[in-house]
Parts: structure tokens; sequence; C-alpha cells
DNA sequence: TCTCGTTTCTTCCGTGTTAGAACTAACCCA
DNA sequence: TGGGTTAGTTCTAACACGGAAGAAACGAGA
């Protein structure tokens, strides 16, 4: 186990990329001596290289940034729903190399975990440090699925099975919170230390990162954001709620809405695609959806003091055809005086799911970091029982 | 200045009252040797003292409990408002032991300064080691009002002449952030990580605790949780919302709801005791406040994902008089999956404001301890100019 | 070409924080 | 009176950290 600095610096390194010792001494607030010490186990290991990054022209000694070693590992990550899995294969910066979906044939725990190790393997990766799985529901210890609607599951040890299946370490999370790491580690959390993470497509997600840490509450399995109420005239949800987030921007929502106006059964892609080629239907109920999905936003950075939302999901394309109307939306319902709020599209659509389980992966492996062992042993260390994943309460 | 260690042993024996070395260890993560040594600098500068807790009954060594030394110091807290001046004397725990308020007769700073300084010395008070201003509107570093717009303030640095006046140090801060760290201190924040503050009262505040830590956004100081939408069929506040927030639940505007209704004019405590008593008209409209305050809350749980929230403010008389339609609104826009909402009134109405003053100067006391001093120094100190307070951006 | 200035990084070393082991203290109970 | 139990202390080794000073590696100018 690493010592709070010997993390930092890992973190920092990981997440920021080649970068100096002097930049990481203002980043972790540490002195000069303390990183030449810190970094030399790393380099030791195989854990890390020094790049000599020849003069950029300035004077002084050139700087000898540090780096992650190339190829030291893959991850994968895998997005359990309810009919179907979506699996990628990342580097430890948890961008994508590989990236499948296939069909879920059941739902039975031992089943799905097989499943996932197949579809895994298939990737075809070399050198898999671990995997993350992302479902959607409760989890608890980044090991047990509490309960997971969508998979009929409660009190599932599911890491186990997974792990049994395929000898690799694995991580479990819920959905919502793995992509918000994700956004946390490598994405937009990089520079800002709060924001919002809402998702839209079958279902309406919502994840919070405040002060640099991801919100893991019992409440982020339960899906709160989701019925939110946002129009007063909009249709009315599976729950019963008229105008909610799900009702005005769930792409099954959306496409009935329109199927609904034409008299015809269409998908969401072509109700997005009827709207931005201006049929007078799609254009109205994708604007409200846009007006809505303007007014999520805006409510959740007022009230949790974030100015900042990171946009995601696969039905994120509902932004590319309205964003006039969500950034008016937005304004209208934020103070004038407040800073504009800072949007950020993840335009990955499902794939970002993926990447946020691997992230969980990569999470958990900077975790397992051993110094004092060769470099190889990041790979094949057992899947401790002492994992800490969510432990603290 | 305190090491990270003595600084987090300062802050538990000041928040848990008399508590045990070996409860600290837990609390604090450190080891019994750790405890002994940390602990004896505070009892030799005279700052805490070992209560004798005669034997409980349990088998053992009974237990020495650690406490702040009885009558080590006072506070005082002062919440500005544009007319106003709510001034209170606290102990070293923020309990009120004398309160006043006084009306202000300018607005210039250095004659606002001046009435604090009157206002703090008439409550008689000896040994007072700080003095909290509260202000509505945006704070730097605790010293610079950066704009006030009840005060029509912009750039004052109020701090360093209130301590000119007073010669005690002087620590500023926006009042919603100043009542939340009294909640998170020594109010509801002692046992739960998280939580929504919302005051009502002549406006309607907004503020957020998130593991522990007070959200210190700039965005606290513009009022952003004043003017969410609660309704669609209330009236309209004075920036034109209909049916926000402060259309919905401010005093003034109940008050005036209620007064059209009478034909004759009415404050608001006059309209909840005719809503208490059973008028219709008043009944109606202080349903609809507390339907909007319900989903106030509700709303504001859901989206930052901590599920307790603190009502506080001058005008939460409401909720006593309509308690059930509050929690009927909580409950029908919250998911039933979710664990319920933990509601926390602080009853003391404006009081809350002031206390929540002395807590900022409280905490910026405890920054200022130093060991290697007599403990006289604690009140004597020299306002420094190096106070930290909201230093990190 | 040689020195000087500049910036990065390293080595050496003193300081301060921490916890393990063993011990003492102070009680209850039989 | 002596054993059991829990609280707290002393001693000490480990170690993380930063200050001071120095080394490394460059550009720039004489």
């Amino acid at each position: 186990m690493l010592s709070d600095s010997e993390s930092a610096l890992a973190r920092a390194v990981l997440i920021h990329g080649p970068i100096s010792r002097s930049e990481l001494t203002s980043r972790l607030g540490l002195s000069p001596p303390s990183l030449t010490r810190l970094a030399k186990p790393f380099l030791d290991a195989g854990l890390l290289v020094e790049l000599d990054d020849r003069t950029d022209g300035s004077v002084g000694r050139p700087v000898r940034p540090l780096d992650v070693r190339p190829g030291l590992a893959h991850f994968a990550g895998v997005k359990v729903t309810g009919d179907s899995l979506h699996v990628a294969g990342t580097d430890v910066r948890a961008r994508l190399v590989a990236y499948e979906e296939r069909p879920l044939h059941g739902r039975d725990p031992a089943g799905v975990a097989a499943e996932i190790a197949r579809a895994v393997r298939d990737l075809g990766l070399d050198r898999i440090a671990g995997v993350g799985v992302a479902i959607g529901g409760a989890v608890r210890d980044g090991r047990v699925v509490e309960f997971a609607p969508f998979l009929d599951w409660t009190d599932v040890p599911f890491a186990e099975l997974v792990e049994a299946e395929l000898g690799v370490p694995a991580s479990l999370e819920n959905d919502l919170v793995a992509l918000a790491e994700a956004e946390l580690w490598f994405g937009l959390g990089r520079d800002i230390p709060g924001f919002v993470v809402i998702t839209i497509g079958a279902g309406i997600g919502y994840a919070l990162v405040v002060n640099g840490q991801v919100v893991h509450s019992r409440e982020a399995g339960v899906g709160l954001g989701g019925h939110i109420p946002l129009s007063t005239t909009g249709p009315v949800c599976h729950s019963g709620h008229r105008g909610c987030a799900e009702a005005m921007l769930a792409s099954g929502s959306i496409a009935a809405q329109v199927s609904a106006a034409h008299r015809r059964p269409l998908d969401y892609a072509e109700a997005l695609r009827l709207a931005h080629d201006g049929d007078p239907a799609a254009s109205t109920v994708v604007d409200e959806a846009a007006t809505a999905l303007g007014r999520l936003v805006a409510l959740s950075v007022n009230l949790t003091l974030q100015p900042a939302a990171v946009l995601a999901g696969e039905g994120i394309g509902l932004f590319a055809v309205a964003e006039a109307r969500v950034r008016a939306a937005i304004a209208a319902d934020r103070d004038p005086r407040a800073e504009p709020v800072r949007l950020y599209v993840d335009e990955s659509g499902f794939s970002a799911w993926a990447r946020g389980a691997a992230t969980i992966a990569i999470q958990d492996a900077v975790e397992r970091i051993r110094l004092d062992q060769p470099v190889q042993d990041l790979m094949t260390a057992p899947a401790g029982s002492g994992e800490t994943r969510g432990a603290t309460p």
C-alpha cells in the first residue's frame, strides 16, 4: 500500500500526463527533495519512466518529465444493462483501444459473469490489469450489488464472480458514479474541482462532483435525478410524473412523441434528424426537450453551487441538434450575476459508460500498487479481500 | 500554527465536548501514544482540561475526558442587514450567552464598524477572543466584502475596520456560509457529513455541506437558491419570477398575499397565526408556501444527493404551522426507494444568523492558537494580515 | 570557447510526527 | 488481595519531510 504522497504522485502523473518534478512540487505541495525521493521507487519498479524532453528553447536545465511507462497495462470496462454488455478495452488513461457491444443472453449472475469474461477475452488485449464493471443500481464496497432493478439482483457478490471467471481483479461501481469518476480523473475534472454530470439516453442519469470528490451517497444508485419536474405540460413518465426529466428527455419518450405526431413508428435518431431538418412536429418535441434539459442543468448547478456541467450518454445527440435552446433555457434560470455555466459535452455516447467502468478498474489498480514488487505483479496480484473502494461510510 | 493533527484534536474536542483520548483515537485515526503527545501541550497551555469523570460502573481504568477549559473565552457574532445589527455573545461552542438586535443608523463602512464595536461592547462580556461578521453578499478571504447589495458596498476591507474599532480579531463571511458552518460544527453536522441548509425569512437562503465541508463557491454569495421555480401559479417576485422560492416563501410575500385577501395590512406573524387558527385565505397562502418549501427541500436533496436538510431563519415559524404539508410535499417529490429526508429545524430564528457569525470567529480563533504562548494570547493576539479564511481557491 | 546565469534536480542531514511494544494507572469483581 | 479490564504513558525506532547546499544541463553573451 502506498503512502498518501505516493498515491498523490501516482495519480498526478496518471492524470496530468508527462509532468516534470518541478511542476509536481506545486501541484502536490511537496518540496523538490521529496519528489526525487518519491519518484525513484516508481522508476525502479518500472511503473514510471523519465522522458528526455529535449530543450524547448527556454534557459536553464531541461525538465525530465515523468510519465507512466508506455504499454504498462490495459484495462477493461464493462457496462451491464438489462439486455446488453458494452465492453471497452483501454490504456492506463482510460483511452479506448477496443470497444464492443453485445447482447446479454441471461440475467443470472454467474451467467452474466461468464459472458463478461468471454467478451473481455474476445477484445484480444494482453496485459489486462483489471476489469471494472458498471451497473445501474446500488453497489456496496465496490464488491457487491445491493440491488439492480434492471437485472433483478439483490445482494449479489458480483466482483467475486467476475474475478473467478476472468482471473483478474474486478471492481464494481454504480454506473453514474463510474462515469463521474471518469470525468473527474480523465475528463473535465482534471481542471475543475466540482461539476454535475447529467446523462441522457434510455433513462436520465445524474451524478455530482464536489471539492474534487465524487459524491458516493447511497442516493446515487437510486436515480433521483431522473424524475425532477421540468415541465407542467409535458408527457407522463412510467412512474406517473408529468413533465419529469425522464418524460421530457429519455430517448424512448422523445421517439414516442414524434412517432405519435407522425402516426408511424420512429426511433430516437430519426426523431432528431427530423427535428434537425425542420420537421415541425419533431422540432416542437425536441425544442421542449432541449428546454427541459436546460432547466435541469440550471436547477442542478444552482442547487449544487457548482458552475459546470458535463453532458453525456447515448442520447447526447439531442444537444447538438438544439444547443441554442439548451443554453437559452440555462440562461433563463440563472442569475445574471452568477458566473455562466461551463458546459462540457462528452460526445462518445454509449462507450462513455464502459470507459467509466474502466476508470474504476484503473483507480483500484493504483491502490493495489506495490513498489517492492516487480512490475508484473500489478497484473497478477491476487484480488485481495481487503479492497477498499467505497468502504468509507 | 498548529499541525494538522493538532488542529484535528482541537476541533474534535471543541465539537464533541468532553471526549476521552481513547475515543479520539478512533475519531482522528491516531494511535494512543499520539494522543498523549498531542494533548499535553493543550493541557499545559491551559486551553484544555482533563475532567475526572468518576466511574460510570464499567470495568477498567476510568476515562479522563478532555474538554475545553470552562470560561476560556467568549466570542461575538454580528449579522449585518441593510438596516439592523443582530449581535450575539457566545461561549467557545457558539452557545448564546447574550443577544441583542439594534437598528443600523447608516451604511458607510466606517460607521457600521463603529456601531458594531459599540454593540459588541454593550454586550458586557469579558474575554472576547474574536468577533465574526456575517453579511449578505460575496466575501473574499474572510477579510473583504466584494459586494453587498443590501449595503451598497463594493470591495470594502471590512474586517480591518472592525478590528481597528474593537481591538479584537475580526472574521468576515457570507451569512449563509456562516450559518452552514455553525450547523456543521455545532449543529446537525456533528453527526452527518452532508446536508443542505435552507433559510426562510425576508429572503430565501441556501447553502450546502458535502463530505463534511461547506461549499465555499462564489455562487454562495449570489443567492441562487432564492429563485428556484416552485409553482406555476404563485405570485411574482421582485425579479419577475412567477412562483419562485422568494415569491412563495419570503415573509413579505406571504404577508402581502394574506393582506390582499383580507384587505388590510397584516404582518408575517399575523398571517401565520390566522392560518394556524383556520382562516381560509391565510391557510391557502400558507399551505401553498408549505408545499413550495417541501418542493424546494426535495429538489435540493435530490440534486445534491444529501438526504438531510436544516431549516432555519427568522421565518421558520411557517414550518411549525404547516409541517404536515411540508413533509407531504417532500415525500411526493422523493423516490420511495430513497431513504427518507432527515429534517432538522433550527427554531432559534434570527439569532441563528448571529450564531453563525460567531462560529466563524471561533473557527478562526482555533487557527490562531499558539501552543508556545500563554493562554491569554488567544485573546490578545494581533489580528494578523496572514488570515487564511477563504484563501484557498 | 569559456564563463555566467538560470532552472531542474539531487544529496545530505536535522526535525518532527507517528505508531509498536512494553509498561503503568486505576478501576471492578470475586 | 489479587486477577481482569480498560485507559493512558514512556521509550524508541522508523520515516516522511523540507532546508541548505550542491550538481547537472542547458542558453547567452563576452
